[in-house]
DNA sequence: AGGGCTGTGTAAAGGTTGTGCAAAGGCGCA
DNA sequence: TGCGCCTTTGCACAACCTTTACACAGCCCT
């Protein structure tokens, strides 16, 4: 959370006054501020990693805000703090299942708002991507991000996107367990689910490419995951 | 263990009813479920990864909540949901400065509970962290949380999920006694039956591949439990 | 000291769960 | 339509957890 970089915040909420109040509220905070009147225009001006993060009114005029949310989920994961209606209980569990990250009853406590934006915001900060920008060597693997492919000691590897995905977390795990659950979120961008065995056939390719007759490689950690062994 | 991972719940809370039915709810919900009455234990059960996520109530009798938040902070990036009294605003502001995820006015609907602590861990695992654990040393047992593994002397042990768990629960509280219905719990997230034996079993287990055959390392405390002992 | 009672140690059997992999199915794309 | 790739299905098998069974140790009581 450099100081010199402000947070900046979508906000989408149709009702003018409030939404003027609150985005000079957050500015005065030292938030940028971006408006949207109504789903669609939030929508698109979420498009372009304009924001940081979206406080998004369930209640707009065009689409559903739960809409809104399934939308933005379907491509980002963008953190959102829904505004809902005081006590409405469905739209505040249904809004956690669609993966909103919080939600603030109205009418909201500006800096109650604001504390919990900030929650939101250093969380997503200290759990930063790996950033997978150059090239990267694990023992006699070789990394080339940028273009996408290993090479096995020099020799590219023939790996379709899924395997280079998934190949690429345990990667940057390298040493220790990755959870299936997480490798399934991280590679595939979905949730295990319970006889779902696509992840072991990606894993049974990757190390029939590899070579990895043993399992030397890609080591079985039963009950948990995958982990990639390091030379030592 | 199931088709997937439970998530495992710290729970520091004193007051004894409260926490009882929480611990229930969140188990029937697919969580495991370690208890701490105080903050003090909440501290040591926390150390090397033996959850996913802190649930801490800000009144505690012996460290003040924000302490023990602070502390934990001071260690790691934990996701922690507070539990503040209705209506208190500083605690609540407070709370967030000094790092809550969240926090939740008591009396807390579990419901609400459940569906925060599942954004939040869905929020963390789609940033996917590289927060490397340090190797923890308990005489001559050197703990690797990441890579799940436990080295007597330098030599890793080949443990199953389950042996892992019983053995980081004894650990943490290496030099006190674990209660068997504690143990139970918090490694293989249920409740003792009246003749079930498989906690003896893995106990068994464990001092084999221990070399543990005089017991001197794993302490039987008759009618109560079990004791990693420390050399002294 | 001896006899019951309860709790613990552990071998062996049994059943469940998780994993590897081949083969077939399905989906999107050119 | 054909091709590549992802996913599903099915079976075999291995790892593991749990149960069962029996032996024994500690404790209380008389």
């Amino acid at each position: 959370m450099g100081d010199y970089v402000q947070n900046r915040v979508l906000l989408i909420e149709d009702d003018d006054e409030l939404r003027t109040l609150l985005a000079r509220y957050l500015s005065g905070q030292g938030f940028t501020v971006r408006e949207a009147a109504n789903g669609q225009d939030g929508l698109s001006l979420a498009e372009d990693h304009l924001c940081d993060v979206v406080v998004l009114d369930i209640m707009l005029p065009d689409i559903n805000g739960l809409e809104v949310l399934r939308q933005l989920r379907a491509r980002t994961h963008l953190p959102v703090v829904l505004l809902t209606a005081r006590g409405d209980e469905t739209d505040r569990i249904v809004g956690f299942e669609v993966g909103a990250d919080d939600y603030i009853p109205k009418p909201c406590n500006p800096r109650e708002l604001v504390a919990r934006l900030q929650a939101l915001l250093r969380r997503v900060n200290w759990d930063q991507k790996v950033e997978r920008a150059e090239a990267r060597q694990v023992g006699d693997l070789t990394i080339e991000a940028d273009r996408r492919r290993v090479l096995l000691q020099g020799v590219p590897l023939e790996l379709t996107a899924t395997e280079y995905e998934v190949l690429q977390v345990l990667l940057a795990h390298a040493g220790s367990v990755v959870r299936k659950n997480d490798l399934m979120q991280w590679a595939l961008g979905r949730r295990l689910a319970s006889h779902d065995r696509t992840l072991d056939m990606h894993i049974s390719n990757l190390r029939r490419k590899l070579g990895d007759d043993r399992q030397y490689r890609i080591e079985t950690v039963r009950g948990l995951g995958y982990s990639y062994r390091v030379a030592v």
